[in-house]
DNA sequence: ACGAGGATGCTCT
DNA sequence: GAGCATCCTCGTC
């Protein structure tokens, strides 16, 4: 087992703040883009009333039942998509919500998805659209593509816990972890 | 700088 | 019919 596979079949909350750091790159469109993701949030099952799980599978969820290492990506406000890392035992449905991330390659095409030059990844529908992920990644691995997290060292840096955003129930669980980057 | 409000589609009650 | 794991724009101060 690789020391990456070794972090998502783990606790959600270890393995959220294990992926901070980490590189996230899409490959879609015939365009390569990559960040090093900086805020993220972990989302239990069914012991966690905030997670899509806590219900349950249905259909927007499925993948969330998934192995550790797949990609949920579910549609929020009817508008954007979001990415999440499925972790734990398969069926176990616990999740890293991925908030932000620091452009490391493909700056320009992220200029271009957005629509503007500022902004490009620094919130969860944000992220996804920079990255040019949809619906038609939902499910897929993140070990196979065509997102991938990519093994090897961590960017280094301080790492600050908070409560989870736009949530209602649970809210008091410090779950939300944001790396913050030598020099800022 | 900051807050209000609208967009928009799916899930669950 | 309500409620979202959000983002953008346009008012004010």
């Amino acid at each position: 087992m690789t020391g990456l596979a070794a972090l998502l079949t783990g606790g959600v909350v270890a393995a959220a703040r294990g992926l901070l750091g980490l590189r996230l790159r899409s490959e879609i469109g015939g365009v390569a883009c990559e960040v090093i993701l900086t805020e993220v949030e972990a989302y239990g099952g069914a012991d966690d009333p905030a997670s899509h799980a806590f219900g349950g599978p249905g259909n927007r969820n499925a993948s969330m039942f998934g192995p550790a290492g797949t990609l949920y990506v579910y549609r929020s406000y009817g508008v954007h998509w979001c990415m999440n890392v499925v972790t734990g035992a398969r069926g176990r449905a616990s999740a890293v919500l991925l908030r932000a991330g620091r452009p490391l390659a493909g700056e320009e095409h992220m200029r271009h998805r957005r629509g503007r030059a500022d902004c490009l990844c620094n919130g969860p529908g944000r992220l996804a659209q920079a990255l040019g992920v949809s619906g038609e990644q939902d499910g897929t691995s993140l070990f196979d593509g065509p997102v991938w997290l990519l093994t090897g060292p961590a960017a280094g840096g301080q790492v600050v816990a908070g409560p989870r955003v736009g949530i209602t129930r649970a809210a008091d669980r410090p779950w939300r972890f944001r790396l913050i980057l030598p020099g800022g």
